[in-house]
Order: C-alpha cells, then sequence, then structure tokens
DNA sequence: TTTTTCCATATTGTCGACAATCGGAGTTTA
DNA sequence: TAAACTCCGATTGTCGACAATATGGAAAAA
C-alpha cells in the first residue's frame, strides 16, 4: 500500500489515518454525519483525540464541519470532480513536464517494470480492479515524485489530496479503461525516456482528460438511475 | 481585507483565524515553537480549543508537529517557495485560460478598476506596500473566482494556500517590482477582455515565473548576509 | 389537518486534572 | 576532556465531567 497505516504516535495520529482511509475507500458513506461520541467509542479512546483528528480531517478537506452542528463526510458531487481533474491535468501535466529532465535513467526503467506488473495484474483478471487502481496512483505519484516538487507530491501522493483516491474508489467498478490506459502510460514513460518533456505533458493532459470523461460518463448514468 | 476574521464561534475557530493570521504576516516567525499552555493563556481559552486550533493548521500545513514535542510554524525555505511558485505557475496559468472564456464583462471591467485603484495606490506612495500587495493577491484571487473552479478558489483564496500569502507578507519589502507587475496585469485583463486564454495563460506564467526571479533573487541576497 | 411552540434529549464545546513523555542540567565515568 | 547516565522540570497527551447548543417530536393553537 502506498499510504502506510502508521497506527503508532497519539491516538488523534491514529484517529486521523483510520477515518481518512474509512473516508476514502467509501467505508464511510459522502455527507455521513460523524458523530463524536460514537466514534470515540468504536476507536476505544476519548472524545478529546477524536476532535483533533476531525479538525486535522477538516484542515485536509475531507470533512466538512458546522459549529455546534457536526463534521461529516465531504460529498464529491460533478462539479467538484470536474474543478479536481482541472487542476489535476494542470499539476500532473507540469510534474511530467519537469520529471522529464529531472528523473534519473534508473527510475524511468523503474516505472517501466511497474507498468509491466500492471500489464501482469490485468491479463490475470480484471477482478482485482481495486488494487489495479492503487496501482496507477502509484503511477501517477512515481510521476510527482519524479519532478522532484515536494508540495507537487504532498499534493498528489500525500495527505492533502486524498479527494482523489476517494473519487478513484467510487468510480473504480469500471474496468474497461484499465487497458488504453495502460497504453497511455506506456506513451508517457517513453516520451520520459525520451526526455521529451513537452510531449510527456501533452500526452499526461490528454490522459487525465480521458478519465475525466469516462468518469463524467459514468456519474450521467449513476445519475439516470 | 480578503480574509475575512470572524472572530466568532467557537474558540478553537477563533484560535485557527488568529495564528493563521499571525503565521501569514510574520508576527509569529518561522520555525518559531508554539506553546499550547502560553497560547491557550494569551487567547483566553483552555488547552483543548487551542489544540484542535493547532490540529486544523495542521492539515492546511501552515504548522509542522512531531508527536510529544509539540508544533512549530512551518519554514519556508528556498526549495520550498521554489516549488509553490511553479505550482501557482500551473495553477493559476489554467485560471487564467478558463477565465478568458468564463468571466462576464462587468467581472473583467471589475478587474480594470482594481488595477486603476492599484496604480492610485503606487502613485500616492510606495510606502504602503503591505496593503498593495494584498491587493495583488485580490487580483489573483479575482481571477482564479473568474475560472469557476471551487477547488482552485479554495486552493488559491481560502486557507488552504496560506503559504502564498505568508510568503507574500515575508517579501512584500521590495517594492521595486510593483511598477512592471501592475503593467502585467494590466495585459492579462486585456488578453482576458479579448477572450485569448491561451495569451492570457501565457502572460500570467510569464507573470508569476518573473515574479519567483525577484523573490529568489531577493533571498540569495538576504542568505548572503 | 397544518402550523407553531416548547421541551426533553442528544450532541457538541469547554475546562481542569492527571498521566506519559521529552529535553536539558548536572553528575559520573572512561 | 568528552561521553554517557540520571534525574527533574516542563510540555504534551488523554480522560472525564459539566455547560452550551441544536435536533426532533409532542402538545397546543389556528
Amino acid at each position: 500500500m502506498l499510504h502506510s497505516p502508521p497506527e503508532q504516535g497519539t491516538l488523534a495520529d491514529i484517529a486521523t489515518h483510520r477515518l481518512a482511509h474509512s473516508i476514502v475507500t467509501g467505508e464511510l458513506a459522502q455527507g455521513q454525519k460523524l458523530n463524536e461520541a460514537e466514534l470515540a467509542e468504536s476507536f476505544g479512546m476519548g472524545r478529546g483525540p477524536l476532535r483533533e483528528a476531525l479538525r486535522h480531517l477538516e484542515g485536509m478537506r475531507l470533512v466538512n464541519r458546522i459549529p455546534n452542528v457536526g463534521a461529516r463526510v465531504v460529498v464529491l458531487d460533478r462539479k467538484t470532480l470536474s474543478d479536481l481533474y482541472a487542476v489535476r491535468e494542470a499539476l500532473e501535466g507540469m510534474a511530467c513536464r519537469i520529471a522529464a529532465t529531472r528523473m534519473t535513467d534508473a527510475e524511468i526503467e523503474q516505472l517501466r517494470k511497474l507498468l509491466d506488473s500492471h500489464e501482469k495484474q490485468i491479463r490475470k483478471q480484471g477482478g482485482k480492479v481495486y488494487a489495479q487502481k492503487e496501482g496507477d496512483l502509484d503511477f501517477h505519484y512515481q510521476i510527482a515524485r519524479g519532478s522532484g516538487n515536494q508540495m507537487l507530491m504532498d499534493m498528489l501522493g500525500g495527505e492533502q489530496y486524498q479527494l482523489l483516491r476517494m473519487c478513484r474508489y467510487r468510480t473504480s467498478r469500471n474496468a474497461e479503461r484499465t487497458g488504453p490506459a495502460l497504453q497511455q502510460h506506456r506513451q508517457i514513460v517513453e516520451a520520459l525516456a525520451q526526455r521529451d518533456g513537452e510531449l510527456a505533458e501533452m500526452l499526461m493532459r490528454r490522459h487525465i482528460r480521458g478519465a475525466w470523461h469516462s468518469i463524467s460518463e459514468m456519474i450521467a448514468k449513476e445519475e439516470a438511475a
């Protein structure tokens, strides 16, 4: 797993990680009310640490809080997701452009191997979509890493941008796109290997736009039902 | 002021806003230790709400926390600022491109008036640099608004991206750049008025790169001393 | 029946006290 | 002298209790 679950440290930190995980995976439904006493009980801790965790999650925009009313899991509506993908397009495009000049040959080779393992996973079965999607996140995160921009890494891989993972889990049922996605990933890696930053950026932007179209249609179908 | 100080609601919210303001304005130095008991005392509240505020600030990356050790104001070193400006370039460039098609004529006209008032302020005196810089933030925020992308607005104008304001305050002593900056702002507005998204994006990116160069040199001088 | 008012209950907000842990001064030892 | 150890004060982490506020439903009025 990319995001290690360091169930250690202060209770508030533990609660933060567990809640973030539950939110991202959909275990806690969007918009669900978060009852302090109840959660504290289930986590075996007092309300103090749990409240601190909620405040932390509020800071990273995974929950909305209303004073004297309570906290709810954030809801990702169509507009929010659209905005998110627009931001991703800009950020990851930039990451690609920079990564093309900063990544080492070894890192690029590792990226290739990552894609090989993805391909195997897909061939074996389309069923393991969840794991595959996490792998996709790995791919994007590795490129952010390759840019050497710490802020970008924080946003795309760290706590900050869990909204993206949340969206992935929600939409990971459609496995059809994994094929073309892998192909696009390979194109991007080749552009990186050729140190062609402009091309890599362009391919990544197109890749993300494609992903958005796919997800957008899916949401439309859902809303129709 | 752009960021209203709603000194109301829960004590934790008040503490969050006051601390964020103090950090952004430099009233609290970078890297400064944040003592819970001390701050709680000065704010006239218990440690509970204050700890929640620190957790919130941690979530928005204004403070770093180490378990059992404490919280410190984040430090903006050269690398962090460089990363920040790279991200800004990508995000605000995108905002400009989208704003060129989404902003209404009225909004663009309002942008012109904003720049007029900036010009007056500069003519009157270069001394009010702080207020002028806040005005600059207004300009950038208005464009983010114009993009209609809520996530972008949150990042650039809301709580999320206070790092930027922090940096501004820190570097707002160099008033030389206000002249060219205003000129560039005017160019951008005209590109928006002509609905030329590509040009607007290009100008904004160049504008931000220029700002980074200016700041970068300044930091170099500081470090030399 | 519909709307409004009011109250009991549940939930959030806050505080103070206590336990756990860390940092540093002073001491000991190689 | 320098390194390691030990303790004490200071700071953080946690809990339980109480106050303040909102929610939902029953009762009363239209």
